[in-house]
Order: C-alpha cells, then structure tokens, then sequence
DNA sequence: AAAATACATATACAATTGTTAATATTTACA
DNA sequence: TGTAAATATTAACAATTGTATATGTATTTT
C-alpha cells in the first residue's frame, strides 16, 4: 500500500502537534518537517484551526456511535462498562497520536465548535454515568458514589496513549486491556 | 489578611492561563483581566516563562520532597502509598489551578530547564514503582506488572484537578481521599 | 514631610504568526 | 501525447507576540 503526499503530512503534522502543542506548532515547523515551504501547507488543509477540528470531531464520533449501540444492547452494566473499556483501549493502542491530541488540544478548538465539542463530550460521559449507576443500583457494583466512580473509571483510561507513545516495547492490546479491566474492576489490592 | 496586588497577579494570570493555554495566553489578555496595561505585567514577573517555571518547580519540589520522607520511613509499602495518594489528594484539593497548570503546561519550558522537570518526574514516577513492586513481592498488593499498575495508579490521581476546578459543590476532602483509595485498592467491582 | 516602594501609563520594536495570491513544476491518467 | 491533478515555489500581508525604555502617580514607610 502506496502512502501518498497527503497520508505523510497528516501523519507528520498530527505527531508534530502532539509534541509541540498546537499553538507550539507553526505552520513553518510543519512544512520543515516535511522539507517544503509554507504556502503548500495549504495544499493539504484549509486551515489550522479544521485540521484539529478534523481528528477532534471525527474521534468523538467514533465514540458517541459506539456507545450510542452500546446502550441500546441488552447487556448488563457490567457488560456494558467492558464494551466502553475495550473501546478506548483499542482505540487508544491503535491510534495513540489523535487520543493525545484528544487529551491536550480540545481547548484550542474556537467558538462555536468549542461548545459543541464539550456538550457532545459531556454527554458521552453522562451515558457511562447512566451505566455504572445502573450496575451499582442492580448490584453488580459495590456501593458508591456514582458520579466519582464515572470520574475515576474516565480518568483511569485517559493517559493510556502516554504509555503507548513513550514505550518502545511491543503493546499487546489483549493484555493491556486485560489489565486495565482488572485495575478498574479490583483494583491493586489483595 | 489582605490581598496584595501581587498575589492577586498570580491567582488571576494562573487561572487564565489554566483556561486558554500557556501559549494561548498573552500578556495583553492578563493585563486586560486586572485592568493595567501590558508592561505593568512585568512589575510582577521577569518574564512569561518564568512564572511557568516558578510553579512548576515548586509543585515538583514539594512532591519530591514529601516522597523522600516516605521512603525512609518504616511503613510498609502500602502504607506508604496510601501517603503517596493522600498527599495527591490534598495538594490537588487545595491547590487545583497548580496542579491543572502541572498536567498541561509543562511542555511549554523551554530547554534545559525542560529536561530537568521531566528526569525529576520520571524520577518521581520510579520511586512509586518502587514502593508498588515491593508492596507486590511481599503480597501486600495482588499479583500484576508492577510498571502498569504503576501507571494505573497515578493516571487514577492526574486528573482530580478537574473535579475540583469545575464542581461548584463543597469539596470534602477527607472524604475524596477516602473514595480515591478505596477506587485504588479495590477498583469498583464487587 | 521626605523617601522609598508599589503600581501605573504611553510608546515602540523586532520577530513571528496564519494566511493569500500568483505561478511554476512534477506526476498520473485519458 | 496531452491534459488534468497533485505538488511545489516565491513573495508579500496585516496582525499579534513578548519585551524594553522612560516616565508618572499613588501608597507606604521612615
């Protein structure tokens, strides 16, 4: 499979971002990167701003649509809480660079698309609420305050992509997400 | 006890800066938030990245140190995470806008004072390796990887910055501790 | 009251920023 | 081969950036 121009500069710029920051990032730095002048940045993009709009939107989509089929399944919440694992695990192994910028440059998204980006975002961990609130009051999960236990199960998930981009070991995404089940699931402890 | 100009300085500019972004935050944008023009801001800070400098370090300095304190201590390896965790916890609660400028900012220093921040870390991050794999070998904590659960671990904590900067809600912090523990220990699972 | 400190302003500058326009060259395909 | 599409260049722009200088006015301390 033949990469083209246009699979390069994405792929460069979005890993060039990810380590700069996208207000670190100029527009020069990228075309450096990819060893042309500025103006032919705009060759591949219409602006700075769509090109986070792009990755940011399309992966929250990603996910509310998975999540939206989640939800209309018959599983139990537990169950259900697993699918939402083993998606961010997988996705987030597969497509470390973009959960980053997911992560750290949401911010740099302008009005309105801001807005949208957060309520859609809200939204998405309302649902995840709804589930382990279900599996607490059923009894599958043990006694606790809900919104916190939606806290810590979305933030335990969210750094993930670091161990991804840092690591030069070979990632098993079975045992990662095994693990990380595990570690929402039982915790540390004995 | 009053408030001085200078103090104020800083918990404005630290806020600010919190909500758009270091580089997303120009000196304009601090001078117009308490109503002076752009040059007074330097009556306050030699330079922009000196202020990212001054917290980030203090914050770093006083984690580490309070982590050497631990270790040659004689609690057992649980009992000094549950040290690890609450000093998180507590210096989180007290001091959100800190820490939310620790998470994300930090890729803003400039060399060397970049590298000394991150070995400092990643120093940091090995001595709670350390504590969790001798918590492991003598059976205090359950069989796992040592470095993912290590992982695990202080992704659980990175984020509680949040919880406390966006909830309107009296914060309990004895409270949080205990629910932030209790999610480390014995995740959510039944 | 005098002196020192804190807090403010106006003005300027060189560098860097995202973006545009006009145009040239290479590559792929009918 | 010829034509369209992809990829490149050079040059310029208006705006914004962090920072510097020189100076003025309150406020506090002596």
């Amino acid at each position: 499979m033949k990469k083209n121009r246009k699979e390069l500069f994405f792929e460069e710029t979005l890993k060039l971002v990810v380590q700069k920051g996208f207000k670190g990032t100029t527009l020069r730095d990228i075309a450096h990167k990819l060893n042309f002048e500025v103006a032919n940045v705009y060759n591949y993009i219409d602006s700075k701003e769509s090109f986070l709009e792009g990755y940011l939107f399309n992966t929250l989509h990603e996910f509310c649509e998975y999540l939206d089929n989640i939800m209309t399944s018959s599983y139990s919440p537990v169950e259900k809480l697993k699918f939402v694992i083993s998606k961010h695990v997988q996705y987030t192994i597969a497509q470390p660079y973009v959960v980053a910028l997911f992560i750290y440059e949401w911010r740099n998204l302008k009005e309105p698309k801001l807005k949208e980006f957060e309520e859609k975002r809200e939204n998405y961990i309302a649902t995840v609420n709804d589930i382990i609130k279900a599996g607490i009051s059923q009894g599958e999960l043990r006694e606790m305050d809900d919104k916190f236990a939606t806290f810590m199960v979305m933030s335990s998930m969210r750094w993930l992509f670091s161990l991804v981009t840092n690591e030069e070991n070979n990632i098993n995404p079975i045992e990662i997400e095994k693990q990380m089940t595990d570690f929402i699931f039982k915790g540390i402890g004995k």
